[in-house]
DNA sequence: TAACATGTTTGTCG
DNA sequence: ACGACAAACATGTT
């Protein structure tokens, strides 16, 4: 969705700004004073962040479970729409509104960001087994809850963070101060494996979201939302639990 | 109908 | 300080 907004925005300027659901923006962050049109200057991610900069405003999203960003009008469940200057827009919908989305002054965007508490990021830059093990010193939670830490490592989802288990071929529920140096070097090569391949399914000017039925990217996953499917490495059916209140799906056989 | 859902925050209890 | 858990947010799907 980054890229989808880079490119949607390079050169020109923003026009205006609609809300379509107030309840969208949270206390603190009304629209204030904002100053337009402002002229688009990039877009950027950190974390699950995504932030529109311009010469005037930065807008930071967060979509949360349902959200996403969609070229031009939209339908259904719009909540806002950044018009530009020749007249496209884009609009941000979100079925179950848990989105958010910030209006700051220029630089405001990365400040807010700054002090958020967000880890380091593990995409695109890459990291050894050594700094992963660093990254989790002192954790005493099983590894793959412990991923969805954001102040360990910012980014890194429920999908994800099975996804990149089951490719290192970590047991979800081990303890992550027990995994040894073979499996954090396995755990470094498997994270950024793991979102290229999502991040290239996921190409396109609208992200699909699981049950969202055409382009389900079902496919996608090896082993999220397959319970007792055939494991695509040993063909041992894919077991589901529960960790920390979110589901985790792992093969028991091949970790 | 009830349970569950890709995320985060807040509070409680251990 | 850490961790597990539940609730809350709001709504759609199974």
């Amino acid at each position: 969705m980054t890229r989808n907004a880079r490119r949607w925005t390079a050169g020109r300027a923003i026009a205006w700004l609609e809300i379509c659901d107030p309840r969208l923006l949270r206390a603190g962050h009304e629209l204030a004073e904002v100053s337009l049109p402002a002229a688009v200057t990039g877009a950027f991610r950190r974390g699950k962040h995504l932030v529109v900069t311009s010469d005037r405003v930065d807008i930071a999203f967060h979509f949360r479970m349902t959200g996403k960003l969609v070229a031009g009008e939209g339908e259904g469940r719009i909540r806002a729409r950044l018009h530009l200057d020749d007249g496209s827009s884009i609009a941000f919908k979100d079925s179950r509104r848990l989105g958010e989305l910030r209006v700051f002054e220029s630089g405001g965007g990365r400040t807010w960001l700054d002090g958020l508490g967000l880890g380091p990021e593990p995409y695109p830059e890459c990291h050894d087994g050594g700094w992963w093990r660093d990254r989790f010193a002192g954790v005493r939670s099983p590894i793959k809850p412990a991923l969805l830490q954001q102040h360990r490592v910012a980014g890194l989802g429920n999908i994800v963070a099975s996804e990149v288990c089951w490719q290192a071929k970590i047991d979800p529920r081990n303890a992550t101060a027990q995994l040894c140096a073979a499996q954090w070097e396995r755990l470094a090569r498997a994270v950024p494996a793991v979102l290229t391949s999502i991040i290239d399914a996921e190409t396109s000017d609208e992200i699909t979201y699981l049950g969202e039925g055409r382009g389900d990217p079902t496919g996608v996953f090896a082993v999220y939302g397959r319970a007792d499917e055939p494991c695509n490495r040993c063909g041992s059916p894919i077991v589901a639990i529960r960790q920390s209140g979110r589901s985790t799906f792992f093969c028991d056989r091949c970790v």
